[in-house]
DNA sequence: TCATTAACACGGG
DNA sequence: CCCGTGTTAATGA
């Protein structure tokens, strides 16, 4: 297991904590689809992703749906740290969204490190400040731009997180996303194929020309 | 003007 | 048949 985490975070961590982490993490791993936190949740441990893509989003009251952003390994969920260390509930959702693996701290472990490992705390701030910018271009995609814009950022996005330009999803699955309507999707993806932009197949977009 | 909702037809698995 | 897709018509913000 301490190669794994070595893989992952040994050039961020130094050996101690390394150490420790191999100690006393857990691993945990999900399957595709599979919930890691509920909104309301109190959480009692914090996840360090070592390998897969988690989606985090935010619902409303009826449990309408929006993404917010992707994790990836080497990475950490903002959430999870506040809500650790008081005793606040989650006000995120965060499903697996391909397999993974995570390892998993206990938040008394996460507070002792802060002031024990230079690199942790290091480790917990530039999280919280990735992730709010994340967040802040998720607002800016709101707020400013029209859905045909950010249908391309999530296109775009999403083929990051994959790795790959051909990107399984349907049409309603990205509508749920970016909390509109899979008449709009398809209205829209069908324009980019006019373009030669993207191709359309069933279950899955090939992007061509998206930049 | 543009999104949403409902409804329908088409076609592949 | 079921599901994903493409399209339209009506309605509303």
């Amino acid at each position: 297991m301490l190669e794994e985490i070595k893989r992952n975070y040994g050039h961020i961590f130094e050996e101690d904590l390394l150490q420790e982490i191999n100690d006393i993490a857990t691993i945990k791993t999900v399957n595709a689809g599979d919930e890691l936190i509920r909104t309301g949740q109190y959480l009692s441990a914090m996840p360090l992703l070592i390998d897969g893509v988690i989606k985090v989003m935010r619902e409303d009251e009826d449990g309408f749906e929006l993404m917010l952003y992707y994790l990836e390994k080497g990475e950490t969920c903002a959430m999870t740290l506040s809500c650790c260390t008081g005793s606040a509930v989650s006000e995120i959702r965060a499903i697996a969204e391909t397999e993974s693996s995570l390892l998993m701290i206990p938040i008394e472990k996460m507070e002792e490190w802060l002031g024990k490992y230079k690199s942790w705390r290091n480790f917990i701030f530039d999280s919280y400040h990735e992730r709010l910018m994340e967040v802040m271009a998720t607002i800016d995609n709101i707020a400013f731009k029209k859905m045909d814009e950010r249908l391309i950022e999530y296109l775009k996005n999403k083929s990051k997180y994959y790795n790959d330009s051909e990107i399984k999803v349907t049409h309603q699955d990205i509508a749920f996303d970016l909390h509109t309507s899979r008449v709009v999707v398809s209205r829209l993806l069908k324009q980019l194929e006019k373009t030669n932009r993207i191709k359309l197949n069933r279950n899955s977009i090939k992007l061509i020309d998206i930049d």
